[in-house]
DNA sequence: AAAACATGCAAAG
DNA sequence: TTTGCCTGTTTTC
């Protein structure tokens, strides 16, 4: 279940390995037979991230919409061209994967090369776990056997994805895309930054429903999920259940600024990394570990890092939502 | 070994 | 409001 920057990493490898190629198509579970039937011959042309959906045009104006849903995944192998900076020898390819569960070592490589694009012999073994030891013995099976239910396999001459378990995953016409993006809120990575601001504001205020249900509302701001939902109201100090058209505008800016850099951050490094500051081997603790990486998330009973007092959980649209009742407050009256 | 749980969403009822 | 997705990790028996 990735949050917004997963997706946007997804779309950049998907985009340095398959636009401009002409893509094989197939789906091993068989649910999704007939959509990999008209994408085979077909050239990607462009592919990119709104909020936590990834869109690739192919020609012929077909286009291919997945979400990840909670646990879907994108598996890349071969010859893997990425700019993301977090291959390994044997790394995992860009993943959708679950921030907190990386644990290989992608992070160094992913401060380091950045802008330092170079092509890396990337197959995946059979899991994960054995990638590291068992990557050699399978590195001479093309194309590698599907590893669980299949819904979709791109492929190259050179390149494979495979992906599992989506909540979305269908073909449109532009007019379909369209209707998808009308209903989805400014993704600080789509469009003009100070457009998707304004929009931001206006929809927040326009609505009584608590600040901590709007900023996972996918219509208000696109690619905001659980975990940033939670940090981003802790950073602000503000009270998740305050109704939005009460939170000051200049709240409301702040927080529009405060996605732009942690989505930026993620997008960079990986990891939904919210808290400031940290170096050394506190940065790196962080990066391998998501306990240390949150003020508020996954922290229930815990103290609060700042004051102390336990953080509290309760339920928000059916989902966890965490927060220190004594740095959190109400904004005083603007 | 089995169960619970997780960074969502859409569709069914 | 409930269920499906059907993975991967953590927790419980």
């Amino acid at each position: 279940m990735p949050e917004g920057h997963s997706v946007h990493r997804i779309a950049r490898q998907m985009t340095a390995n398959f636009v401009g190629q002409v893509c094989n198509a197939s789906s091993p579970q068989g649910r999704f037979a007939q959509g990999a039937e008209q994408l085979t011959g077909r050239t990607m042309l462009r592919c990119f991230a709104v909020g936590k959906q990834m869109f690739a045009e192919f020609d012929g104006g077909l286009w291919l919409r997945v979400h990840l849903g909670i646990y879907g995944a994108w598996d890349f192998a071969g010859e893997i061209y990425t700019t993301l900076g977090q291959t390994g020898e044997y790394g995992r390819a860009a993943r959708g994967v679950w921030d907190g569960t990386a644990r290989d070592a992608d992070a160094e490589d992913s401060m380091s090369s950045i802008g330092a694009p170079r092509r890396a012999r990337m197959r995946m073994a059979e899991s994960e776990k054995t990638d590291a030891a068992g990557a050699s013995v399978v590195a001479d099976a093309w194309p590698p056997e599907p590893v669980g239910a299949v819904r979709l396999r791109l492929m190259t001459e050179t390149t494979l994805a495979d992906l599992r378990g989506p909540t979305v995953c269908e073909l449109l016409d532009e007019a379909g895309v369209d209707a998808v993006l009308d209903r989805l809120g400014p993704d600080p990575l789509v469009g003009d930054l100070a457009a998707g601001e304004a929009k931001f504001v206006a929809a927040v205020r326009r609505r009584r429903a608590p600040i901590g249900q709007l900023l996972m509302d996918q219509s208000v701001v696109a690619g905001i999920g659980n975990i940033y939902r939670a940090e981003m109201l802790y950073r602000a100090r503000l009270d998740p259940f305050v109704p939005g058209n009460e939170v000051p505008e200049s709240v409301l800016r702040s927080l529009w600024h405060d996605w732009v850099d942690l989505l930026n951050i993620g997008v960079e490094v990986g990891r939904m990394m919210t808290i400031p500051g940290l170096t050394g081997a506190d940065y790196q603790l962080a990066l391998n570990d998501v306990r240390h990486r949150h003020w508020v998330y996954g922290r229930a009973g815990e103290p609060c890092r700042t004051c102390g007092t336990n953080i509290a959980l309760t339920e928000m649209q059916n989902r966890k939502l965490y927060w220190c009742p004594s740095c959190q407050v109400a904004p005083t009256a603007a």
